[in-house]
DNA sequence: AAGCATATATGCAAAACGCATATAAGTCAA
DNA sequence: TTGACTTATATGCGTTTTGCATATATGCTT
C-alpha cells in the first residue's frame, strides 16, 4: 500500500524528452543501421521438465541421435526465432517436444560459457516446467522419456542421471550444470511460494501435498505443522469431498486457490 | 552431509558411452558445419549497478549519445564477446564503464522480446552489482552517473528514474523493467542471503548494517530483533574497535566474516 | 459390529520475535 | 572535571511460531 503510494508520487505522464526532431532522427538511424556488421552467437532454449513418481523427482528428457553427444541425453530444447520472445520459445519446446499446455514455466538463468557447445558459439536460456505427472504421455520417437533425478551435491556439481533399467547417463552438453540449478531453484522456491500444487492434479489431499514437497526437499517434513502453514497460508481451498479407495479414513480433497484470476 | 552421501552413490566415473569410433564421428561432423546458416539475435549484457547514498537507494546510470533512445538514461552494457563468456562481459562492463572490479556481481534474467530494441532482434543477459558508495567516483564523458532509485511497484512496472535537479527521466528500451526486477530480486535475496555486506564499508557497525536493510527494503526494521539475528548468523566478526565523530556514544565495528575462503 | 489405519484436534514446551525498560558508555559543553 | 545528552547494549516478558506428544474422530474392511 504504501509503496504503491510512492510510486504515483514519482510516476510522471512523460516522454516529453522525445520530441519530433528526435523521432527523425532516430528513423533516419535505423534505416541505415546495419544488423549483419557484428559476429553472433546462436541463442537457445532449454527446458528442464520436472514431474513426480513413486516419490521421486524426474525430469524429461531426449537422447540426442545427432554429433555433438550423440547418444546422450540432454534437455529438450530449441533454436529461439527471430520474431519470437523467449517465453514463446520455451513454451513452443514444450509443446513440441513434450505435447505439453499451459503448465508452471519459469526462466531459470543463462548459460553461455564459449565453449559450452563445440559447433559454435551458443549461448543458452534456460527454463524449468512443473508438470502434473497424470499429464506426460511417454511417446516414441523424437519425443521425451522419464528419468529420475537422483540428488545433486548442493555444491552444484554434475548431476548423473539414472534410467529406466537403473543405468547410469552423463547428461549432453552443460546439462547436468542446468538440472542442478533447476533442482535448487525449486527447492528454494518451495519455500516461499506456492508451486507444490503444479505437481499435483486439480484436487489433492494435504498428504500428497506433503509428500510432494518432501520429495522437492529431499527430507521430511513435520506433519503438523506443515497442515498448520498450508491451512494458514490461506491457497487451500476445502472441497467437503473426501479421497477414495484408500482403505482407511480418506482425507478432504483440497483446491488451490487463485488469488488473482 | 546426508545429500553428498546420496551424490557419492550415484555419481559413476564414466562417459564410456563416448568410445573412440564415436569421437571421429563427432569429429567429422563438427569439420563440416557452417555455423552462418541460421539468422542469429544480438546478444549483450546489461548491468544494474546499485550503491546507497543518504538512505536512498541508487543506480548508475549513462545518458545514450545515439540513438535509438539518443538523450534517454540508460543501464551500462555492452555486446557479448564470442570468446567470452556471460559472467566475463558483465564484469568487462563493469570495470571499463564503471571502473569498478571485484564486486558482488550476479547475473539476474535474460530479456528476449523481438522489439525491445528497435534496431535488430537483441537479447540481453540482466546482471546487478552490489557497490560500495566509497568505491564510485563520479567521472564525465562517457562514464556513469549517480541516479535515485525511486519506489517501484511490486507489479513490475516502468520505473521513472529522478536525476540530481529532481528531474525524472525515463529509461531507455525496457530498462526500466530490469531495474524494477534487480531491486524486487535483492530484496527478496536479502532475507536470505548476507548480500548488505556488499554495499558497506570493511568495517561497519549494527546501525549502519541495518540503515542499509531498512533503505533496500524500503521499510522499518525492529532494532533488537535485527541485531539479534545479525549476531546469532555467526557472519558478523567484532573487531573490538569502535566508531568516530559521532558526536555520541559510538557502536562497535564489525566485519564480515567469509565463511569460504 | 469391531478392528484398523489414518485424519483431525488439542495441549504444551522450546524457540523466535516484538516491544518495553534499564543500564552503560563515549562526546560535548560549561 | 562534571554533568547532560544520545545512542549502544543488556534484560525481561508477553505473543507467536514450531516441534513433539497425545487424544479423539472417521471411513473402510472383514
Amino acid at each position: 500500500m504504501r509503496f504503491a503510494y510512492m510510486l504515483f508520487a514519482y510516476k510522471v505522464p512523460t516522454v516529453s524528452r522525445r520530441n519530433d526532431r528526435n523521432r527523425l532522427e532516430e528513423q533516419q538511424f535505423l534505416a541505415s543501421y546495419d544488423p549483419s556488421q557484428f559476429d553472433r552467437p546462436s541463442v537457445t532454449v532449454d527446458v528442464v521438465i520436472l514431474t513426480l513418481r513413486a516419490g521421486r523427482l524426474e525430469v524429461l528428457l531426449t537422447q540426442r541421435k545427432e554429433h555433438p553427444f550423440k547418444g546422450f541425453w540432454s534437455l529438450p530444447g530449441g533454436f529461439v526465432g527471430m520474431q519470437e520472445s523467449l517465453d514463446e520459445a520455451a513454451a513452443r519446446v514444450l509443446r513440441s517436444k513434450g505435447g505439453l499446455e499451459g503448465v508452471y514455466l519459469e526462466q531459470l538463468y543463462t548459460f553461455g560459457a564459449p565453449q559450452r557447445d563445440p559447433r559454435t558459439r551458443v549461448i543458452s536460456v534456460a527454463y524449468y516446467a512443473l508438470v502434473e505427472p497424470g499429464r506426460i504421455q511417454e511417446r516414441e520417437g523424437n519425443a521425451l522419456f522419464r528419468v529420475v533425478v537422483p540428488w545433486e551435491g548442493e555444491a552444484g556439481g554434475p548431476v548423473e542421471v539414472e534410467g529406466g533399467r537403473s543405468r547410469r547417463h552423463p547428461l549432453a552438453f552443460d546439462h547436468a550444470e542446468i538440472l542442478g540449478m533447476a533442482v535448487r531453484r525449486i527447492r528454494g522456491k518451495l519455500e516461499y511460494a506456492p508451486i507444490g500444487f503444479e505437481l499435483l492434479p486439480e484436487r489433492f489431499t494435504l498428504r500428497q501435498l506433503q509428500q510432494v514437497h518432501e520429495t522437492i526437499l529431499g527430507r521430511k517434513l513435520n506433519k503438523d505443522s506443515f497442515r498448520r502453514r498450508m491451512l494458514a497460508s490461506g491457497r487451500l481451498e476445502p472441497t467437503g469431498e473426501l479421497e477414495s479407495g484408500t482403505g482407511y479414513r480418506p482425507a478432504e480433497l483440497y483446491t488451490f486457490k487463485k488469488d488473482r484470476p
